[in-house]
RNA sequence: GCGGGCAUAGCUCAGUUGGUUAGAGCAUCUGGUUGUGGUCCAGAGGGUCGCGGGUUCGAGUCCCGUUGCUCGCCCCA
């Protein structure tokens, strides 16, 4: 056991681990540039008012989990634990608020100082998407669409659900917030310790409160829906009807709450049961005065934030790697002809093994182990006529091929 | 920040009421096979039993502390 660990809550990514971060990657890319989205790499990190001023003062993600430290020149900076905030800061900064609506997606390493646990990194991975300067509910229902089609394409329908809220516009939210406060007062003394504090710091995190007393409580408060106003109840039924239109399925849920000030009308979650306590993997909604806040013009936005390593535990079958030929020299003296055959072969786009010592029997284990296609066995014989001896590792057939048409023979392959 | 569980070989784990030299499977290496892998057979290497202290004639095993991992709470992706 080495005394040497990474930081606690970092893991190193290899072999299948990665793997299965490249795909999901690698799915979401693809179809985030078939939605017309465009690639942003904003800084992992940001001067920490960048997230202080953005997240609220009173989040946990602000007040204990961001890993903020000094630079020599004096400046405070923070990893970023979350990327919308760098994408709204770019936003700022690059005057982009001219070439609106902007369509953006992104991917990284987040960072936050929690207590790691399953699903729970403190160096994790995010995708994620932003859509600036689109102020109608069809922004909304092309963002879901994509983050409905990502998850299809992983191959996770079934295992997870879509739910559905609206926040309201500023109006109705401040209304409801009201309403629940004074609700809420009076029974204050029935309320867990935790939610009493919520009451203060956040009164709508009561509503998602797993204590049971505070659930019962919850059952019979006021509710979100019946306080919105006209303009937001019209929203938020365009919204539904929009991905009622294009077939996807939504539980409304409307416990589901933003604490932030900035969020406004949508807030969705796809979640899962099979992750234990961490059960939302993909989650989002309209942040309509967030650019405004960090300084900008008036900017409505939407998005939304999935976490790799939690969509990576929930792929059960990746796709099958590129088999390789393995090239296998019998003696010393045919390690040249390999060498160069190995070189000619690569660059005609095959995916090549050439192994880097040992007799032969320990270079055809190679091959076996690195799962190659055929083994092209290279001896005294096959030198001096000028071809290869082509044995194919499933079967154990061999034939004898000339080395000038190794390249079509190899293509029946691949 | 708070609570539970766990820590034995590279990996997954077994190890009895405390008792001799701590085991297995997988992996690795060697040989059976000097131009043939995957299967098979024979063998080998590999351990500060997380760390520190205590109890005891004797501790992998019991006690205390500590560190790490893990699961949950809070919160979040």
């Amino acid at each position: 056991m080495s005394t040497l660990q990474p930081v606690r809550g970092t893991h190193d990514l290899m072999f299948e681990d990665i793997r299965r971060h490249r795909h999901v990657q690698s799915k979401f890319s693809g179809i985030a540039e078939r939605y017309g989205y465009s690639e942003i790499a904003t800084p992992v990190f940001e001067a920490t008012e960048v997230f202080a001023r953005t997240l609220g003062d009173t989040t946990d993600i602000v007040t204990k989990e961001m890993y903020t430290f000094e630079t020599k020149g004096g400046e405070s900076v923070t990893l970023r634990p979350e990327g919308t905030a760098g994408v709204a800061r770019a936003f700022v900064s690059e005057g982009l608020a001219q070439q609106a609506p902007l369509k953006f997606f992104y991917s990284g390493p987040m960072f936050r100082h929690e207590r790691p646990q399953k699903g729970r990194q403190r160096q994790f991975h995010q995708i994620g998407v932003e859509l600036l300067g689109v102020p109608g509910p069809q922004g909304d229902v092309e963002v879901i669409a994509m983050a409905d089609h990502i998850l299809k394409d992983l191959g996770l329908t079934g295992k997870i659900t879509l739910e559905l809220n609206s926040l309201g516009d500023h109006e109705s939210r401040a209304a409801y917030r009201q309403v629940l406060i004074d609700f809420l007062s009076v029974r204050r003394d029935k309320l867990s310790a935790e939610s009493r504090e919520r009451l203060e710091k956040n009164p709508l995190r009561v509503l998602d409160s797993k204590d049971p007393a505070d659930k019962e409580i919850v059952a019979s408060a006021p509710r979100f829906p019946d306080h919105l106003n006209q303009i937001s109840r019209d929203f938020f039924k365009a919204v539904q009807d929009g991905l009622g239109e294009i077939g996807i399925h939504f539980t409304l849920n409307p416990a589901l709450v933003r604490g932030l000030d900035y969020y406004t009308h949508t807030a969705f979650e796809f979640t899962t049961e099979a992750l234990g306590a961490q059960g939302t993997v993909l989650a989002g909604g309209r942040y309509d005065g967030l650019v405004q806040q960090m300084g900008g013009p008036p900017t409505a936005g939407i998005g939304w934030a999935a976490g790799v390593e939690r969509l990576a535990m929930l792929l059960h079958e990746l796709p099958a790697l590129r088999r390789p030929f393995a090239i296998i020299p019998v003696g010393d003296a045919e390690n040249a002809v390999a060498q160069k055959l190995c070189h000619r072969l690569r660059h005609a786009g095959f995916n090549v093994d050439l192994g880097y010592g040992g007799n032969m029997g320990k270079r055809m284990k190679r091959a076996n182990k690195v799962n190659a296609v055929a083994a092209l066995i290279i001896g005294e014989n096959e030198v001096k006529q000028s071809v290869v001896t082509f044995r194919q590792l499933d079967s154990g057939e061999q034939v004898t091929v000339a080395m000038a048409d190794l390249e079509s023979h190899l293509a029946l392959y691949r």
